[in-house]
DNA sequence: GAACTTATGTTATATTATTCCATCTGACCA
DNA sequence: TGGTCAGATGGAATAATATAACATAAGTTC
């Protein structure tokens, strides 16, 4: 192993919250985009873990401190939020993780530790680009990936 | 294009689905596994088309000629379906999709046009270990790949 | 045919997501 | 300064997807 992808078991977290949400300002900012109250907490609250957090866990936490709240609250906001590559949807649990490099589009791969539950961002370049010339070949335009691949994470490995 | 992933508009379906019950009805004698009446009608309806088919669809077929049947019936026989390959889930539309070749383990890369909605398997093994090492590289190891490749399909492309 | 395993029937409920309409807020402009 | 309009939120209802739990039936095996 290179190139860890999960942040390690000490990582300063609430340094993570703070660079997703100063990246979050900054892109609202040159995009005109509002970054709402309700959108701003949706995403931190996705950034609490490093594990997919379900819509309807949002609106528990929403409810305890904000009162009114229904499910379209909720999704309002994380559409707004995947619009704009600020979280991801991890299709195969339903569930959504703030993104690592809001910033740039790509096409990311997600690594989904089936033990810890927690899903690093692989962003490589080469994957996406393979598998859109496989594609091609095959004679279909891609123009969305989704690329999750479940299995164990190092920390958990070793733990094993 | 060099190896077209996607039936014919004019391709023989009753042969589709034809060779996928033989291979069903193959694979479970082999496996001395029970493909019974409700399974095999399950596999049947996956198979009536191309497209990614949601379980209440399979649900209110069987509906209408089974007389009884609930969601964990349908859900059941998918579940068998899925554990020995004959199907697979598309994760970004929870639905279903017949599996082209059920024989031996593979990870399947999906392409699913958006214009047509049709599925087309690409079990691409380079795509496969390409993911699978860069997984390694950062620290991972994988054990289930999804991937799934939204777009458009050449006969649609053509239409478009 | 008794004991056991596997499959199905059935009711209820959990989980995830959207539709629709009303209301509010902020930006822009006359 | 207030009218207008687009975009954002409130809120009720419902749709769509999936599972839990327990009872019954059907097929092995001995």
């Amino acid at each position: 192993m290179e190139n860890p992808a999960f942040p390690s078991r000490e990582h300063d977290h609430a340094q993570c919250i703070e660079n997703a949400l100063n990246a979050a300002e900054r892109i609202c900012r040159e995009g005109n985009l509002r970054l709402t109250g309700i959108r701003k907490r949706v995403l931190e609250i996705v950034w609490e873990r490093h594990a997919p957090t379900g819509a309807y866990h949002i609106l528990d936490r929403l409810r305890k401190e904000h009162g009114a709240a229904a499910p379209p609250t909720v999704y309002r906001a994380l559409n707004f939020l995947l619009a704009h590559g600020l979280v991801h949807k991890i299709e195969s649990f339903n569930a959504f993780v703030g993104c690592r490099k809001p910033d740039r589009a790509h096409a990311a791969q997600f690594l989904i530790c089936t033990t810890c539950r927690r899903v690093a961002e692989l962003d490589d370049p080469e994957v996406a680009t393979l598998v859109s010339s496989k594609a091609a070949h095959a004679g279909f335009d891609v123009s969305r990936q989704t690329i999750e691949l479940q299995g164990s994470c190092n920390d958990c490995a070793c733990r094993g």
